[in-house]
DNA sequence: ATGAAAGCGCTAACAG
DNA sequence: CTGTTAGCGCTTTCAT
């Protein structure tokens, strides 16, 4: 392995002039900075990151901790964030926080241990978050897709209040009135913003809350079928229902086609999280579409931006939803 | 931050002996171990995983270079990756090669630079791989899903010529004589060899191989749409149609929809790669199901193995696929 | 504009 | 069994 001494030889000066050169720090004259190069280019010379982060204290890695990369949501966004992150000469630690409390503080240590130079986290809960500790060693934090309820930091969500209440808006006017709710974890930003919207869309067409037709899942696919087969189990089942994520939506769809139910004549169903197989299920569903690869661009944009100037004003920062109809949602 | 300096002080022992312990190594006392031990947990103590990755050339970090991290295949995979990782103290450098072989070399000169421990890779293409350099460096490769030519590394692969082959035989004992195949690149060994079990489900079935009837896209959605659609409009269609990855799937799926034929009766499909939503699909979907997290965790037991110990013979693991049955490829 | 030199925090000889 | 010490390869004062 070629180090910067070697190059520094080779070019004929100090490695001082050749750390110069390769981090594009003025006051080099240009004979010099072409020697090194030159020098770099002969030796096939590789930059040492895990010397230069010990050195400079933060290194070319941005931390990532979802709570599921294999939801499909969460891979277009890993795929926005590494984009941007690639083409600042960023890499990613992936983090799979499992939606576990303890998984998540074990790898908020490592981002530390690991110097990263930012942490983009989609939090297991909304409180008592254990990235408080990356604050306070100065690392800054993006949260992403779920909000952190007392800690001040650069935000970029979806708004989910508003789309989950233009599908279930839309499901009124379709003629549904017992319209079941299949939602996700309260503890968590997504899982209560979600529920809002439901609510909110009731309440504004006069309809009443009824508990029994809210269920709260895991947003993983076997609680969508087995909250969908609570409802459509009831006495008096809902004519339609909305599932709060794509697993769930899933999950739900097993439950209406294993009872042989026609989908939207005898339930009809709409889910948060348009996904590309959506146009092909049968019936193509009707989805709440989320803008996933854009909220990871935003993401690392965010992080990048703090990285440049720790010291600016946080940003909260909300996409837009919207709706895409299609024929599970009834004619 | 506080340091192993700080440690050694509070507990009144040298800083060799805090390596010591932090390491698990024998020859300390019983005393000054638990001492240690006490030190690190009152000062809440995070060893520096940089410095330590400096001075013992080697990091905690392994490197996972894949070729489109938005495949749910793949996303897959990663998750039994990423377990066994954690299970060992592991993180994982993600890296989306996007079948762009600059974009892989660039990532392996990273991986180089950042001193991961191991790297576990799903080559762009067959031959003329870069990865070799980790080798010359001593860096631990795994090869993954597509196997490296000329190269001599661990391997997991799934059996690709099997499980097209099963699904080939099936649709000719359906009665279809005519068989569309869209494949993917040939630079992949998944590829060719998924073209290769087409092949030799015709040959042994004595039809003749009608190169009109084989069209290869690159793995993705859009390619699967084009090349369904060249299938669909010729004079002579092909009555079923094989497709060799999910994605490409999705797209014929759109194609198929898009000309209004039903499914199997028009046009039979059976796809390469068994997701979630195959089920809910319209009709339910046949499909080759490939051992993805399995793939994954083998690829991560193989490179802690090596790790472990570099100078054991390389190894060559095939996992089995195998076909699920479902209606999309006629009664 | 350039170079010499001092560490970053840790591990691994080496010495005792 | 324990401590002292010399770096790992780089960045960054501080002189010049």
């Amino acid at each position: 392995m070629t180090t910067m001494k070697d190059v520094a030889k080779l070019a004929g000066v100090s490695v001082a002039t050749v750390s110069r050169v390769l981090n594009n720090k003025p006051n080099v004259s240009p004979e010099l900075r072409s020697k090194v190069l030159e020098a770099v280019e002969e030796l096939n010379y590789r930059r040492d990151r895990v010397a230069r982060s010990l050195r400079a204290k933060t290194s070319l890695i941005i931390g990532l901790i979802i709570s599921d990369i294999r939801n499909p949501f969460f891979t277009s966004v890993v795929r926005g964030v590494e984009d941007v992150a690639y083409d600042h000469g960023y890499t990613l630690l992936l983090c799979n926080s499992d939606e576990d409390p303890a998984k998540e503080r074990l790898y908020i240590d490592i981002m530390l241990a690991e110097r990263v130079a930012g942490v983009i986290i989609s939090p297991v809960a909304e409180v008592d978050n254990y990235s408080s500790v990356l604050l306070h060693a100065g690392v800054p934090v993006v949260a992403m897709d779920r909000r952190m309820r007392d800690l001040e930091v650069d935000t970029v969500v979806v708004n989910n209040v508003e789309g989950v209440y233009q599908a279930v808006c839309y499901l009124i006017e379709q003629g549904h009135r017992r319209i079941g709710f299949i939602g996700g974890p309260t503890r968590t930003t997504t899982g209560r913003e979600r529920q809002e919207g439901y609510q909110k869309a009731l309440a504004e067409h006069g309809l009443g809350l009824e508990q029994v037709l809210v269920k709260i899942g895991d947003f993983k696919q076997d609680s969508g079928y087995q909250m969908a087969c609570q409802l459509l189990e009831m006495d008096d089942p809902p004519t339609a229902i909305f599932t709060a994520n794509n697993l769930m939506t899933l999950g739900a769809l097993n439950a209406i086609h294993e009872k042989k139910l026609s989908i939207p004549q005898e339930v009809a169903i709409v889910g948060f999280d348009d996904m590309s197989w959506a146009q092909s299920l049968a019936p193509p569903l009707t989805a709440v579409a989320q803008p996933t690869y854009e909220l990871g661009r935003t993401a690392a944009d965010l992080l990048l931006r703090r990285i440049g100037d720790p010291n600016r004003p946080t940003e909260q920062i909300c996409l837009e939803a919207n709706l895409v109809v299609r024929e599970s949602s009834g004619a």
